[in-house]
DNA sequence: CATGAATGAGCCTTCATTCAT
DNA sequence: TATGAATGAAGGCTCATTCAT
């Protein structure tokens, strides 16, 4: 086919993106082709290759596309936490990222493939490499955030900031987890997170 | 070829399973083929379709012969509190889970599989379905035991044993999903799976 | 797009088809794609289509510009040598071509792809007529000036014209072929390819 | 299909080759896919996998089951050249290998398609370094023989071995290599190769 | 003139699977 | 029991080609 405007092949780039969002959740990554994604997409594998290079770049421009946005913006709040009042602005965030999660249709898409419809191995791959940039950056965050906390004496003094760091890493990424599970069986999330949350941070702070 | 013993065969059988839990772990379950298996096991792949119709039949052996035992083991605990100490063998338990994950090498291979190196999809696969009966099944326990403990007024009473229930197990998934991830930035659970643990119990736990 | 002149444009033919040399010789006709080429001269396929209809079209072209004027300039004198001094001309014109296809840089890079990088088979493609219409003009000429020489007595009588003409082109053929071939390991031909030939000449000439 | 015995599967590798064999001299390496070499044997793609790793084992197979004796046999004779009468032992071993690649057809087979239905280029493809070896090897070989006819005076003295080596080097391949050309226009090579080799010879040794 | 977007055909390769031995 | 030979389906990818801009 012809040359389009630049309109155009914007919206055919979004449409090979949803489309191939869409599969991953319904059969997974590896179980999806190119093919598959193309077709959905109404369109040929010649068109997946001209915006992307392969599947990982499809994954990767999945990611930052959807979630890219909010990790940076969490990220960098957790790294300048307000001074004035520093654990009410921590407890908001925290708040305000599993709302997000849950809230967001793009977000919770690109959560639950990466959690769920990826396999991640002993490979250094280059996508796992690229993903695992993300969440090291965001532990990071975390830790950067609590260790200030630590710094106004707001944890619970019989826990170090790192403890508490990996505690809290493991619980988010558990309630999200649990929750973008097919056939999940927890609570319902959306009215309970808050609740939840504060189970923890009434338990780590002070 | 010369009949061989019952030993023997069963000798295969195992040795094709450990060869498949390596497998799945440094490359992924989608990666890996039947081939892959029997080569690393030093045989060919007829090896495998005599002990296995296909992978999923090998995931499922694998985790039946590396997870089944603590599974029903645990599942039975947690539904069958002791009556004297119910709290306490509660805490106990919880506590022995996360360490027999964390120390015996079978399990946390087993759970690494299936925790970062298969797909779960919207597809409700017959592997699938066999793995979610098992984490059913555990979810189930858990509320049980909690269930069971409220019964005793030995939860914190503005939240119920279902949310809590999820709120555990989000927590314990966490712990051990961040633990068994490759290259985890997160403390050293063998060092701080107890205090860890702790923070949620005394804060659910009255 | 601003319109280019006419020099640009014969500019980015020459691109074109100097891209398109290097790339036969680095990694062969059948792997060099049109999008190499284009790449390779700075620009995209578009301009590879606009002048040149494929690939054939690009080597036909190429065969023409690098050694057109040769071929003709030696058809032409070998089908017009000196009466007066018919042998000496022939023997310089033999000597002068070796040197041609040794010091011309175009000429022997275009030699090199014919004879090197270009796959012949029995198909009778479009490109390999072409090319052997070449191959058979020149045939034809050194036949007529051996056959010339051969009324003037010139060549051994044990031997007729074409016969000696199988010889001499398969000669010339075998020296510039084994000379340009990749890794060759003949000895140096600028330095030899007098003698080389005096020992051919003076062997069927008389 | 099921297991063959070792006959049979001989057999399947023979057809594979000469299927092969037919199809690069009917429309070039490049252009002959695994695919239509395994349906002229009347077999699947997968045949093919299963006896050759990829296109160029196939060639090299090829290469070694038609043309590997032959050459054994006479880089071989060449380095050792009868003491008593080496003279006559070469001329006679260098019109043997002329009359062997016109009337084996198997070896003349072979000769064409590295000559001239597959493309050589500056990269060092592991099919080039094979079949490089093999005419190092028997340049080399060539190099031997003349040296040993250098030592009992039986060169011409105004060139050397290495001189004539490449000269009969360049001879011998442009025979062969005009001879087995398409449409080709010498003379009958079968009828006059006892000849046009006499005219080199007569020429170089005394 | 030349580009950028997209098509569609086809090739190489891998694999699960089958079956005679 | 286990192997070795072969099939066939499918996937990833490349490319020549087309065409609106």
């Amino acid at each position: 086919m012809a040359r389009k405007t630049k309109e155009d092949t914007e919206h055919t780039y979004h449409q090979l993106l949803d489309a191939a969002t869409l599969l991953f959740i319904e059969h997974g990554v590896a179980k999806t082709t190119l093919n598959d994604i193309a077709q959905r997409a109404g369109m040929t594998r010649g068109a997946v290759y001209w915006h992307f290079t392969n599947k990982d770049a499809v994954i990767k421009a999945l990611w930052e596309r959807n979630a890219g946005t909010a990790h940076h913006s969490f990220t960098h709040s957790l790294r300048n936490l307000d001074p004035q009042h520093p654990i009410a602005h921590f407890r908001q965030l925290i708040k305000s990222l599993l709302h997000n999660v849950i809230s967001d249709p793009k977000l919770s898409q690109a959560m639950r493939i990466i959690m769920h419809c990826i396999e991640f191995s002993d490979e250094k791959t280059d996508l796992q490499q690229f993903l695992y940039r993300f969440r090291d950056d965001f532990y990071d965050a975390l830790h950067t955030a609590l260790t200030t906390l630590a710094q106004y004496h707001a944890l619970r003094d019989d826990m170090n900031a790192a403890v508490l760091t990996s505690s809290l890493w493991a619980y988010i990424n558990g309630l999200i987890h649990t929750h973008l599970e097919p056939d999940s069986k927890t609570v319902d999330l959306q009215q309970h997170y808050a609740a939840l949350l504060d189970l923890w941070l009434n338990a780590a702070l002070r």
